[in-house]
DNA sequence: CTGACTGCAAATAGTTTGCATGACG
DNA sequence: CGTCATGCAAACTATTTGCAGTCAG
C-alpha cells in the first residue's frame, strides 16, 4: 500500500537520480515517520545517524521525492508551511489532529458528485481537490480540553 | 452576505481596535478584489491611495482581521504561502484557477456524513475541514493548454 | 490625554542558489 | 571517468519585532 524505501530507491534509480547514503537516510526518515514533517524534523532525524547531511540536501531531495511523486505536501493546524508526508500510491485524503500532529488518511471522499456538479456549473477543467479534516485525537481530547476552531466549518 | 466596509469597521470598533485611514484602505482592497490576495498584493493596491502605508502595517491588520474571523487564508495553486480572501460570514469552501488565481465559493458540500463516520471511525474529535478544489477556469483553459495535476485526485 | 497604531529599520525564519569538491554508476 | 549530488556560505523572500513618534477616541 505505502511506498516502501526499496520502491522509492528503484523509482528514483529508474528516472536517473543517483541513491546516496543521504538520500537513503531521508527516505527512511520520512517512510520511518507516522506523522507529517517539516523539512527541519527530517533535518533533525537524518541529522542522527548521519551529522554531515546538510539542510540543504533535504531541502533538494524533497523536491526530487515530490517531483516523482513519491511523498506529497500538506497543509496542517494554523500555519501553512509546507508538510510532507510518506503517501500512499491512491487518492486520499487527511485527518490531521492539530495538537499532536498525528495523520490518518482515508480514501472515500465521496466528492465525485459535488465535482461534477461543480463542473457543469462553473465550467473549470478540475484538476484535482484538497481536503483535509481538522481536530483533537482521541489521546489528545483526552490530555487537554476543547478544540481550537481552525478552519471555518 | 459578505461582510461590507461597515460591518467589519463596527466588529474592530466593538473590540476595542481604532480604525485607522490606513487600517480603512486595507479592508476596502479586500473587500474590493475578486480573487485572493497576499499581503503584498494588498500592499501594492493600498499603496496607490496611501503611499505612505508600509507592508508592516498590512500584516498587523491582517492578523487582526484573522484573529476576529473576518477574513480567512487559504492555500492556493502550487507555492504554500498563505494567501487571503475576503469570506462570507458562513461556511464555504473554494474553487480555485491555479492560473489567474480566480476563486469561486460554494456551500454545498455534503461531507457531513464523511465527518459523521470518521468521527465514528477515528474517535477524533473534528472541528472543521478544509476542502479546495484547484483547476483551470474557462478563460484560461481557452487561452492555455491542459490543466497542471497540482493535487492528487 | 493616553494607549493603541504606524513606519522605519533591523532581526528572524524558511528556502534557494552558486560553486568547488566528492562519490555513484 | 563523467555526471550528478553534496556541503558550505551567501543570497533571497516572507514575516516579525523593537522603538520612537503620531493619532484616534
Amino acid at each position: 500500500m505505502y511506498y516502501t524505501q526499496k520502491k522509492i530507491e528503484s523509482a528514483l534509480r529508474r528516472q536517473g537520480y543517483k541513491i546516496t547514503p543521504q538520500r537513503r537516510s531521508i527516505i527512511s526518515a520520512i517512510i520511518g515517520s507516522d506523522e507529517h514533517m517539516t523539512p527541519n524534523a527530517i533535518h533533525e532525524k537524518v541529522h542522527q545517524e548521519h551529522p554531515s547531511v546538510g539542510l540543504v540536501t533535504i531541502y533538494r531531495t524533497l523536491e526530487v521525492l515530490a517531483e516523482l511523486g513519491l511523498i506529497c505536501e500538506t497543509h496542517a493546524g494554523g500555519s501553512c508551511r509546507s508538510y510532507l508526508m510518506r503517501r500512499p500510491a491512491e487518492h486520499h485524503h487527511h485527518l490531521i489532529c492539530s495538537d499532536c500532529g498525528k495523520v490518518i488518511d482515508f480514501t472515500d471522499c465521496g466528492l465525485a458528485e459535488l465535482e461534477q456538479r461543480l463542473i457543469a456549473t462553473t465550467k473549470f477543467k478540475i484538476s484535482g481537490h484538497l481536503l483535509e479534516f481538522l481536530g483533537q485525537c482521541r489521546e489528545c481530547v483526552a490530555n487537554n480540553g476543547s478544540a481550537k476552531q481552525v478552519y471555518n466549518s
